[in-house]
DNA sequence: AAAGATTGTTGTTGACGACAACAATTGTCA
DNA sequence: TGACAATTGTTGTCGTCAACAACAATCTTT
């Protein structure tokens, strides 16, 4: 849960010593961070993992993770995509997306059709029980998302979304 | 590096189409997410993919990853710090802490100094020249932030801070 | 038809998180 | 004090995931 709740910027300076192994300070209790915060990219990491295990433990019950659950929803949208399609949008590689339509093609939720067009590629589709059950998925994935605005504010939440529309 | 030729990332606009479910599906160029515009977890995902690739691509030089900076940064702030307070600090395991120092330590950047209050753990340093080259680090790193600040915008970025602090 | 590009697939590599087990050491408590 | 539990660093395994490379089948271009 990392506390840490108010930490105004007043350390008490980085105090460099070297030379003698003891340095006893609280085990994980104030350890200072000091040029850490600030970095947009750690606040992120951190941010994403908490996000993650969130969805995964509402999510828990369908044992639907996010890569599957935007893989379906695209699908979803999007019925006959091609792999390279569905890939390119989600900004994974086709590679991946093999194993991702291999373990969803097990569970039944979607199929390949090989496409008359370009006998290359197949056509993504959602199978009628994956229908129903992405239907199931978006209901526990907006209640994911209420989580993420009891965390953050309701409002956070809706600027942290208008800041990073340009990456979705 | 690689560094991800022609970088097809460059999206007109984030364009909603929201609202109807007829799914008008133009092959490759323009899919719709949907469902997925408005979902804060792959927005922060794809943010996070972004901000690291940069990070590593701005950093490449040195061959520094956001974790090993991260782990740099902490010991360099806290000498004297224990490999447990470290990988609490940061969120990381101390089996994976293990492997971060071998590799930071084999490049002289920090040494493990055998604690003489408790022989079982080890005191955090870093070398002389792993200060120096922390300092060089930095000054990459800020330099990655103000890529940050070109992509989503000055005030964004501290807006996105302040959302986020609680998780640093 | 020949050459080149694309699509799906398989495989490898490396970073990373989650666990489990272990030796050495420390802390606790009867 | 001595037995027992907890901690620290380490090693190892397993599974996820991104990045590549190579390949056969199939378009596309010339």
């Amino acid at each position: 849960m990392t506390a840490s709740a108010a930490r105004p910027d007043t350390r008490p300076s980085p105090r460099k010593r070297a030379g003698n192994g003891a340095a006893p300070r609280d085990i994980a209790g104030d350890v200072g961070l000091d040029a850490l915060v600030g970095h947009a990219g750690y606040a992120v990491r951190r941010f994403q993992i908490w996000i993650f295990q969130d969805f995964i433990r509402t999510l828990g019950d369908v044992d639907i993770r996010p890569t599957q659950y935007s893989v379906l929803t695209v699908i979803g949208a999007n019925p006959g995509l091609s792999q390279m399609a569905v890939a390119k949008r989600l900004g994974i590689e086709r590679a991946r997306l093999v194993h991702l339509l291999d373990s969803l093609e097990q569970r039944k939720l979607v199929k390949r059709i090989k496409s008359k067009a370009d006998r290359r590629s197949h056509a993504l589709h959602l199978t009628a029980p994956g229908e129903t059950a992405l239907a199931k998925f978006k209901r526990l994935a907006a209640e994911h998302e209420r989580n993420v605005e009891a965390k953050i504010g309701k409002e956070n939440r809706a600027h942290l979304l208008r800041i990073l529309a340009g990456f979705t």
